[in-house]
DNA sequence: CGAACCCTTGATGGCGATCAAACGCCGTGG
DNA sequence: CCACGGCGTTTGATCGCCATCAAGGGTTCG
């Protein structure tokens, strides 16, 4: 099936990105993109490539990564519903990050001259993307702290942390995608994203496969010296 | 002298933040902003603060930084004229990043909600707005995979690259700011940035104070290794 | 002229990468 | 149903980049 069906529509028009805007602009967007099915470790597109999509992943696991001086280190990893690479496809240049499904995924693509045309016309949209670049920005700017200023194993444990909150249970969740691109979005090695593990249980943290559990919140806080600014919401 | 003079104005509205909306806006904008001068080595504000103000540096120059786990790192050098800390003010949350005078400057503060009652009156501004932050962020995700990827001689060796380039002589320019804050800035301290520096003699760059020469660039490209992807225009 | 302060140069140490090998999980095929 | 094989993860040993510690220039400003 090509284009959106009538099925996942809510979810996808639940999405701030795409939330306050004209309901006909919104349909206009919708009947021209299409979604697909990708298999697992599929490439999406790569680095340098120009950006002819806004990719919307409806359902599945992305990792974005990027590559340079010959070698990859993930960037993000994406869970659904969200969207990604808008930044390229708001200044119409090329990618800078590559993209491949960890699973298979169900994606919305939508054509980027589409997305840039109806952005133009629609405040609404116009305001929720420049909202979304500027939340994206923050956390790009913490990420960058995060990488020059913590050790290994502190990254690991705010990154568990937020994920705890995020996800819904700050007590016990589920890792997503496999360790070693965890490893990598962490700035880390398989190898020591083992060991951090190692250390965070004396910290208050269980780990058994993918499953963590957060035994106890404020040991934890006291070694990875969380950020005094909270997370920006969505 | 408190308000906008008009000498000023020429420079400030030819930011690409503010040039392409309508006059009328803009002036508002520029009425209910003032113009100060603020002493090397001021904090103008910290993280963690509610944003108040969007800042425009017009003359000298600012560091923005970020503290966590007891320590600091430089996050940017802001060169005039450019506008900063925008992200926080277009989602109206506390600053991220401290900021800091780095010597005498010019600086013309503009009140966070005039701003971002303006940006929904004015399609042009909002979609500067927009692009400013999504080149933003594209700034952010290079710094971030620099940082994750490369060691730290090849980190300066592309900046120096880039700097080359933006300040108008790829061949030979002067370094801004002090080179303990560009150490921080690229993620080393300043004992390393002086070693980072000698290991660069041997690969085409020369250096006297801060008076930078790139004698041979391919040599120094060979070396650094510079993203495929070239830099996003201003 | 002297005293900060910044930058440089040298010596040492620690975090994390790399190399290497064993373990465990899981899917396949006998 | 079990044996096998592959791959991801873990654990251990070593290496290298960079931070830290320490001391010696150089420059600027009072």
């Amino acid at each position: 099936m090509n284009f959106v069906r009538i099925g996942e529509k809510p979810e996808i028009s639940r999405l701030p990105l795409f939330r306050d805007m004209d309901d006909g602009k919104r349909e206009r967007i919708f009947s021209g993109s299409f979604l697909q099915v990708f298999p697992p470790q599929l490439t999406l597109f790569a680095a340098g490539q120009q950006s002819d999509f806004l990719y919307v992943l409806v359902d599945g696991l992305v990792e974005l990564y990027a590559v340079s001086a010959g070698r990859e280190t993930t960037m993000r990893i994406v869970e659904p519903v969200t969207s990604f690479i808008l930044a390229a496809v708001v200044t119409d240049m090329p990618f800078l990050m590559s993209a491949r499904t960890l699973v298979s995924s169900r994606i919305l693509l939508v054509p980027a001259a589409l997305m840039r045309e109806v952005i133009k016309q629609d405040a609404a949209l116009m305001q929720a993307t420049m909202q979304e670049l500027a939340v994206g920005y923050r956390g790009l700017v913490r990420a960058l702290t995060d990488m020059k200023l913590r050790q290994s194993a502190e990254r690991l444990g705010n990154y568990l942390m937020e994920q705890g909150v995020r996800l819904g249970d700050p007590e016990a969740f589920e890792l997503k995608g496999e360790k070693r691109v965890l490893a990598s979005l962490l700035g880390m090695t398989p190898e020591n994203l083992s060991r951090a593990f190692g250390v965070l249980r004396d910290h208050g943290v269980g780990v058994s496969g993918s499953r963590v559990t957060i035994l106890d919140r404020d040991r934890l806080a006291r070694f990875s010296r969380p950020d005094p600014v909270p997370p920006d919401p969505i």
